[in-house]
DNA sequence: AGACTACCAGACAGATCTGTCTACGGACAG
DNA sequence: CTGTCCGTAGACAGATCTGTCTGGTAGTCT
């Protein structure tokens, strides 16, 4: 797994020469991720953020010039750490790409049991910001590449509509995301799994009946 | 200074034949069905939506003593209103069971359809909220309305294993609901549908293995 | 030594949000 | 006529949030 080369990691490094330089923004991110989370990022103010990471107002304003800036981070974060979660999940489960579709799922069952778990952070974001900004903009592109990597496994696996498979495989994705804190009984992560399992085998048989759908 | 709009009191009243004390009430609870759903109930400000009810500050606070009161009516408004609509669309598709638990789909096509479309109100509130808020508490007894509602469908169908269903059939709409406003494409939701319809109709076949399954 | 960099501590301005409170007016029953 | 209920209009307090700005400390490079 490779960590997201694109995320911004400040060219001031390079152009200083410093190793420690950064390290208050990492202090700073870390806190962030942390508290946009639990929270959401309108309910969690610039001054709590700044007093829990244990950093100076101008540090912050430093390395964020808004909070929107740090908003986006904890965004780019997130899905790095996500995807992560999702490949790691998927490759564990073999190397058939048709068991990875379903072991992807683990990452699901993993993330519902964590402590403090509350849902799809990108999900949580989108709700909290109106269409058109930056920050539904990213939510969006998160799930398009979401959508385009379990398109590509299903192709591999021979499924017999891979489009078909992936959209039905992430709705079951994001419905046990979004609704993991919600049911009251942890188990809508396994019924997931369970349901894409079945989605996946059904996709992969050879096509029964030809005749029209009603 | 001249308030947009101005919706003339007297008027109003007139209008409605009086007799109904209560009736600002109402315009504020139209407001702020509107203003939450779009912004989020922590950016739509408690003067935003008295200005835009047109009602005095006094008034509103006599019907919603604060502004949690407010929401919770809100939601309370929302579940009226979907439930309804999930009602409606199950029996457009016929009398029988099955059809209505694929039937009842249409209703998230319409929604997501609809012009300003911005997800579950009720996943939006709980991202916003805390877990064991009343806010969120409210959100899980919805959604374990509907599960239990599509259980008893699911039962009545004859399905082999009814909680597995109406579970696999709520995480389709869920994830519909909640990616219905981020995927691109807007056939999120007539992926769902047709999702539900595989599922449906292999519930309802005989058991092919009767083989033990933990 | 001087310059530069990274950082801390915290005051401050300006906006915004919730909730209270005063002052006023029309409708209606006793 | 008077009291009560319902409503408008808007000032106000107090909290909170974002973002700026000043001043001070320590380490590093030249």
């Amino acid at each position: 797994m490779t960590p997201p080369a694109a995320t911004a990691p400040q060219a001031a490094r390079a152009a200083t020469g410093n190793a420690t330089a950064g390290n208050a923004r990492e202090k700073i991110l870390a806190t962030a991720f942390r508290l946009f989370y639990a929270q959401g990022f309108r309910a969690a103010g610039i001054d709590t953020i700044i007093a829990e990471s244990g950093v100076a107002k101008a540090t912050f304003y430093k390395y964020f010039p808004a909070k929107d800036e740090l908003i986006l981070a904890y965004l780019e974060k997130v899905d790095a750490v996500w995807t992560g979660q999702l490949h790691a999940a998927a490759e564990a489960a073999g190397d058939e790409p048709a068991a990875q579709l379903v072991g992807l799922f683990d990452a699901l069952t993993t993330a519902c049991r964590r402590d403090g778990y509350r849902g799809c952070a990108f999900i949580n974001a989108a709700a909290e910001s109106p269409a058109g900004t930056r920050v539904h903009d990213r939510t969006v592109a998160h799930k398009q590449q979401v959508l385009a990597w379990i398109r590509d496994l299903a192709g591999r696996a021979g499924a017999r509509d891979p489009d078909q498979l992936a959209r039905s495989l992430t709705l079951l994705l994001d419905g046990g995301l979004a609704s993991g804190v919600l049911d009251g009984s942890p188990d809508a992560a396994s019924a997931a799994r369970s349901t894409a399992a079945q989605l996946v085998a059904a996709s992969l048989k050879t096509p029964p009946a030809p005749g029209g759908n009603p």
